[in-house]
DNA sequence: AAATAAAGTAAACAATGTTAACTTCTTTAA
DNA sequence: TTAAAGAAGTTAACATTGTTTACTTTATTT
């Protein structure tokens, strides 16, 4: 089934639609992300998206899972690396998680901040360890706990401080808190030392430190 | 001057927007806000705001700076408190922290999210030590270095790490990803234990242990 | 070839923040 | 005291937002 590219029908506008979504907020604010926006940038008119989606929460619900398959793609993958010290997969799973918020902040506020929760909801379970990042991360603590890495209280608990200090960090610098002229991986370092190694029975040195984040100059 | 009330005159509506915005966001979302919300509740018309106010920013703006006070007003004097033990009073404002956002939602996210943290730029320095809740943890982790309860690492570094915990706890709670049947406390217990005990040289006993925050069923 | 479905359009809606022109009350100045 | 000025309200209109309805055009199916 190929199909006859004419005037008229445009073939796979639904794809459009959330591509040009995915390359609008990599520049803008998601609240920037407007119909208008989407029927210029596709050569359509304001209404076309509603043959394609319900409402403009569909589209957005659509935007929210492809973001969370390429946030979830990039962070299981090295916490289950078993090629990997179980430490320097901590050590790096955490320095990318900061890495993508700060190299997609609109993509990230959209993914965990509050304006779309209600939709979040419906789409990712906190305890879907098989296609979340943070699944993945919980399976990491227990290995960690298992292995005598970690102390053998709540896994459930640690995880979530563990996610509650990466998401505080990341919301802090994308949210324009961090007017300092200093860089993140100083910051990174003790965090990384406070929140993991402070908890690890026995102390590991990380196998190989990984280049810059960046500096904290305030996000635009 | 003293004010002659008359049907036309309202007297100190400036006021009355900025009192009827704080009551509506202990009830609703920031975005529900809207000026026929602020009219309605005032008995005025859509457009009278604008005698007061130069634009909805400017309005928001005064609900932010309002906002930061009851903040600062509920944070500084717990870190600053002589009479309490220092471990104590970083116990207690963590406490304390994660209570305000739980309580007020909305408020914490206007103040603390990314809508509108240009206004916020022009308002709050991260630096001032004297008004913001910021300043006040500055300056309690600068003294627990002095006194020796705190290793001599940079102020600033410890100081952002202490908050994005609080701050990233706070905002996946309030934020909707607590799904789990789970109390608070444990969490926060351990939180604590992490963030600052891990980094204590000599390890303290919190005198007194507050009641508890609440549990984490799902945020509305 | 005709009927049906899919995928587009234009025009109208209400709600949003905002502005302009006008009115009414209060204060100030001659 | 009265006139002018200004502060504080009104209504009406605007553009922009998401959305719906009625219509048109193209593609598919029978």
């Amino acid at each position: 089934m190929f199909m006859n590219k004419s005037n008229f029908h445009h073939g796979n506008l639904k794809e459009e639609f959330i591509k040009h979504s995915f390359k609008f907020i990599e520049q803008n604010d998601v609240d920037k992300l407007t119909l208008k926006v989407l029927s210029d940038a596709t050569g359509t008119s304001r209404s076309a998206i509603y043959k394609h989606f319900r409402s403009k929460d569909k589209l957005m619900e659509a935007i929210i899972i492809s973001g969370f398959n390429k946030f979830d793609h990039m962070l299981a993958p090295i916490l289950k690396d078993k090629n990997e010290p179980l430490v320097d997969r901590f050590y790096k799973a955490g320095f990318e998680y900061i890495k993508f918020a700060k190299t997609h902040p609109n993509l990230y506020r959209l993914l965990f901040g509050h304006k779309y929760y209600k939709l979040r909801e419906d789409l990712i379970s906190i305890n879907d360890e098989n296609c979340s990042g943070f699944g993945a991360l919980k399976v990491a603590v227990i290995e960690a706990q298992d292995a005598g890495l970690l102390k053998k209280e709540s896994a459930m608990t640690r995880t979530i401080l563990i996610w509650s200090a990466l998401h505080g960090l990341s919301s802090l610098i994308i949210d324009g808190f961090m007017d300092i002229d200093k860089d993140i991986d100083t910051i990174y370092e003790e965090l990384f030392n406070s929140m993991l190694e402070s908890t690890l029975d026995s102390k590991v040195k990380i196998a190989s430190k990984l280049p810059f984040i960046g500096s904290l100059i305030k996000h635009k």
